[in-house]
DNA sequence: CCGCTATCGAACATTGTATTTGTTATATTA
DNA sequence: TAATATAACAAATACAATGTTCGATAGCGG
């Protein structure tokens, strides 16, 4: 990839962050993050079609660390042995511990729902899988039940990062689980 | 009141709902309800400073009728009684499937946020009094707990309307508290 | 070194918000 | 029912932000 290209791409990535500790993202203008990288309009609007765009991509840079086919290939499509869930669950908290300062700032505003709304998408068939390699008895509908299990991972992560990350990943994690597998057995 | 005011009231309320059938909640602009419900520019702005504050004003409609304090003045503040709170549950349900259209409007866009924003703060205090009349463990920080009871009732409320309220809201409440006591009572 | 292409920046069209102003219509109350 | 208050209205306007276009310039890769 061209140089020119890599470097406006990092320069309005940094700005985006960089402006997401002053502002909200709904307050964040595109000529905000011109000024702040650098970089010219129409340069901008080469790259992105929209902000929301923008932030789509970045979604996408964090998601891309957090669920990299490359590092776990034994732990995917095999929910056999429960545990490898719970890995990828605490492997998913690190990576986000990681990523702490510029969650904060998506997280604390308005591209919340853009970050939630993608990263269920990640979350999607991965729950789905594991769910019914636990789940026995038929109490709650399957859409009720994954829904749930999927938003508490969401919500957990959201407030544990609204708090600063306090807690250890592995503590975390160990919240999760005591959250939910007692609706799985019951 | 003046009975010119509660008519543009209620023509901008319609109107809104109307709308909302059409399009998503941010590709209404103030001049489509404008139109729709035969009002002038500068009457809206009377009224509401914004389309936000006219959303806030709908949503505390909603609410004013499930949260209705006179109706139920024996069973607030006194959870001795765990069913009070129960009852709370199974009686905000029974509104929400009154307003079932009026929601699915709402709930299946961009004004969600606020929805749920503002369903929280009702909600806030008083799951919190409920949660520490049954809890007795202390496997989980406070307000974590209280986070996701809040935020179970809210996303299960959501995944109901969202599938057009096929089941009661007795049925309904029935999965909530079998989503949570188990956490409860761990 | 040459050709390709990314960047630049200014201008522009467009859309939507919110305010202001003066006029008209409709309530309330005395 | 007449007088007073006030709500609704239309039109004009300021303003903010988005997204597009275009010709010139500078930097990259072969």
């Amino acid at each position: 990839m061209d140089r020119r290209q890599l470097k406006t791409q990092q320069a309005i990535r940094q700005a985006f962050f960089e402006l997401m500790k002053r502002k909200t993202y709904s307050k964040i203008t595109v000529q905000d993050i011109l000024d702040e990288a650098n970089v010219g309009r129409s340069t901008f609007y080469e790259h992105f079609r929209t902000k929301e765009e923008l932030l789509h991509a970045i979604c996408a840079d964090i998601f891309s660390h957090v669920f990299c086919p490359s590092l776990e290939p034994e732990m995917r499509h095999d929910f056999s042995n429960t545990n490898d869930f719970r890995h990828i669950v605490i492997h998913m908290f690190y990576h986000f511990y990681e990523d702490k300062e510029e969650l904060k700032g998506i997280l604390g505003s308005e591209s919340k729902e853009i970050f939630v709304q993608d990263l269920r998408g990640y979350l999607g068939e991965l729950v789905y899988d594991y769910v019914f390699k636990v789940y026995k008895n038929a109490v709650f509908p399957e859409d009720l039940l994954v829904n749930h299990i999927i938003t508490s991972l969401i919500e957990l992560t959201l407030w544990w990062i609204k708090g600063d990350c306090k807690e250890t990943p592995e503590q975390i994690a160990e919240y999760y689980f005591a959250l939910i597998l007692p609706v799985l057995s019951a």
